[in-house]
Parts: C-alpha cells; structure tokens; sequence
DNA sequence: TTTAGGG
DNA sequence: CCCTAAA
C-alpha cells in the first residue's frame, strides 16, 4: 500500500541518478505518448503546491518520466511483491530518516518529502537505497521495456487501495504537468503558490482564536503609560470607549496573510458585518479609521507643541495623548501639518472663511495661536515664517528653500513657491 | 524607533 | 490616515 507509494515516490526522486543509462533517446517520444494515455485517465489532482523550488529536479524531468513509467510497469510486475506492501523496506536503511516522512502518505506528507528533498543528502541518502533496491530490478527488466504492460500488470496496478490511486494520480499529474512544459521547451515557471502546509497552518489559526491576526496586541501596546488624563473634555463621551474597535485594529504593517484574507475569506469566522464591511470598503479602508479632531485635542496638540516643540511628537503623545490610544506620534504630526496649512490658508485668505468650510474652521485664537507657535518652532525644514513669506527670507535658506511653506492649495505646496 | 515627507 | 525612507 503505502510501500507502494513510497517506492514510487523515491524511484522518481532518484532516478535522475540511477536509471537513465539504459534508456535511449529514441523512446522518449513513444514513452511520453504511453504516459499521456496513461495520465489522461486520471483526473487532474489539484496542485502539490510543493512545486516551489521544484526546479532543480526539473531539469531531470524527462528521466523522471521514463522511470516512471518503468515503475508503472514494473512494480506491478511479478517482482512487485518486495515493492507493494513492502513498505519495511525503507526501515531496513536506518539512515534513511527521510523516509519516515512519506509513509503516512497524505498530501501534506508528500509536500514534506518533496521540501526535504531539497536536500542534497536526503537525495543522495535515498539513491543509495534505491540502487539497492531499485536499480537491480529495473536494470533487470530493461531489456522487456518495449514490449506493453501486460494484463496482469494493468489488473495489479488496478488492486491498488484507493488511496494509493489517489496518491498515484497526484503524482502522475505532477509529472504531467512538468513534463508537458519543459518537453515543450517552455519550461514554464510556475509561479509561487502558498504551499500547502503553508495555508495548513494559517487556518490553524482559524479555530482557536477569533482575534485577527495582529489587532488585538497593538490596542494594548499603546497604553504603556495609563496617566490618568480626563478624557481631554471631548463632547464624544463615547469615544474612549469605542476607540479600542475602531483603532485597536490598526494595522501597523500588511501581513502577507492578508493577501489570502481578502481574497478567500479563509478567515471565515469573521462575523457577516465583519466580512461585509470589509468588502465594502476595501478599497478605502485606510480611512476607515480616520477620527475626528476635537477642538480640545487640537489644544491640547499646541499646548505639547508650545511645551515641547515641533518634532517631539513622541513626547507629545506621551504626556498628553497618553490617554488616547489613537492618535499616534504620527498622528500628531499629521495634524499639526494640516493645521499649519490651514492657518496659513486662513491667513491668506485675509481672515475671510470660506462659508462652506466655516463650521470646520478653527477659532480665531487658536489660529492665532498656531501662527505664533508656527513662526517659534517653524515646521521642519520651513525656512521662514509664514507671516513674511514673499520677502527675501527664503534667500537665507538656500537649501532648503526648495520645501515649500503650506498652501492654500491643498497639498500642493511648490506651486506656492514658485508664484511668489 | 522616531521623524519627515509624500500619497 | 497610511506608507516608506532616512536618521
């Protein structure tokens, strides 16, 4: 049974190095034609995703198949009765530790032996053995190789267990497959799939914990300094609470996993809202997380940035956002960049608001507020101060000239420059 | 790790 | 808000 597969699976690892001299070129053609009547039968097992780094052994490809085809008809053979149910085989090699692995004989077996096979020794280790067994018989039997398999041996390759058929066909497949593109020429690369084990383990992840992936740690990260800060007066009373949903989740890098999330679904224990609002909004889910600035926060951002300077976004957050496990250091800086430039808009605009952006504009204080802070603790790499921009203060800086002070404009910040 | 800058 | 490079 198993020993079936075993043989099997090592007769083709090691034929590379044991079989090919008595075949001659001229049977390649008629021997690939036979394998492909043979393999046509057989229902196309889905991929062995071992096929990473396959691609030493494709070079030996077309010895593969050749001896596969001997093995096809040869362990089937009178002589089958030391391959078949000879499973014992293998554990008369001590050394062979590689073979532990592909008795069991499920797929996942089958993608550790063919990782392990990458290893020279292994490979070396199981050729050894083969020679032993392998070589011999089948050097034996060469000289019939031309003549078909007889009845009897299609009838003890039909004995084989279901299982052993299945292993077989996933075998043979793969062997189809890799012989169809390199006999072409072709030799196409396949691309890299996640190995099976590889998924395997990913949806262990699956059962046991319903935290997903990385968002559970990073909410509790944050908090390393738990000063008791009142909630900073928000009017959102809710908000501390339901921070830790909203941005507990913040992912700090793309998992590779992620990739598998979102197209499979292979964490399927999200809940439906989960699932649907991911789909929803896949695409702009960076701002999903996108938070309000409260008045008060803002004020609090000046008062760090007047107590601390402009740059110590860390020492900000951890003396006066320690109580916000949103707004990162980052956050911060984002913010004091869209303040600036606001105010600077606000400047420009001669204290005239916008209508349309009046409810969101800040309080004149608190805009004169930034000014001020603006022009003690410029924003990095801004030359002079907004206030007299259009004069030759820019000249002061020549290397830095070229960043420009915020615009009205958006973000885009050189045109300003450039029309002054 | 933090900051700066760009998107 | 996010990402990345640079320090």
């Amino acid at each position: 049974m198993d020993g079936f597969s075993y043989e099997f699976e090592f007769g083709f690892r090691t034929n590379c190095g044991g079989l090919d001299s008595f075949t001659t070129q001229g049977e390649d053609d008629l021997k690939l034609e036979v394998l492909d009547g043979l393999l046509d039968d057989i229902d196309e097992v889905d991929d062995f995703h071992a096929a990473n780094d396959l691609s030493t052994v494709c070079d030996d490809f077309l010895l593969d198949i050749e001896f596969t085809e001997k093995v096809a008809k040869f362990d089937c053979g009178p002589v089958e009765g030391s391959h078949l149910g000879n499973s014992s085989s293998e554990s008369h090699s001590p050394g062979a530790s590689g073979s532990n692995v592909a008795v069991g004989m499920s797929d996942s077996s089958i993608t550790a032996l063919e990782s392990e096979c990458k290893n020279d020794s292994l490979e070396k280790m199981v050729n050894c053995e083969l020679h032993g067994t392998f070589k011999s018989k089948c050097e034996y039997q060469a000289p019939d190789m031309e003549k078909c398999p007889s009845s009897h041996d299609m009838d003890r390759f039909d004995e084989l267990d279901s299982d052993d058929n299945v292993l077989l066909s996933s075998i043979l497949s793969k062997c189809k497959k890799r012989v169809k593109s390199t006999v072409l020429g072709t030799k196409v690369k396949r691309l890299r799939k996640p190995t099976k084990r590889y998924i395997e383990e990913s949806s262990d992840l699956k059962p046991g914990s319903l935290m997903r992936g990385q968002n559970v740690s990073t909410a509790t990260l944050k908090d390393k300094h738990p000063k008791v800060t009142p909630c900073n007066g928000s009017s959102k009373g809710s908000q501390v609470a339901s921070e830790s949903w909203l941005r507990g989740g913040r992912l700090k890098k793309r998992s590779p996993i992620l990739g598998f999330e979102s197209d499979d679904d292979i964490f399927s224990s999200d809940s439906d809202d989960d699932r649907v609002r991911k789909r929803k909004s896949k695409i702009d889910d960076r701002r999903k997380n996108q938070r309000m600035w409260t008045l008060s926060e803002v004020m609090k951002l000046i008062d760090g940035i007047s107590q601390f300077g402009v740059g110590k976004w860390t020492d900000i957050k951890r003396l006066l956002f320690s109580s916000s496990s949103h707004r990162t250091p980052i956050d911060l800086r984002d913010k004091w960049r869209n303040l600036l430039r606001a105010s600077y808009a606000h400047q420009k605009n001669k204290g005239e608001v916008d209508p349309k952006h009046a409810m969101r504009s800040l309080p004149k204080p608190v805009l004169c507020r930034i000014r001020e802070l603006a022009t003690i603790h410029p924003y990095p790499r801004v030359p002079y101060s907004k206030k007299c921009n259009g004069d030759t203060d820019s000249s002061r800086h020549p290397i830095k000239a070229k960043s420009a002070p915020f615009s009205s404009h958006g973000r885009n910040l050189r045109t300003t420059i450039k029309e002054q």
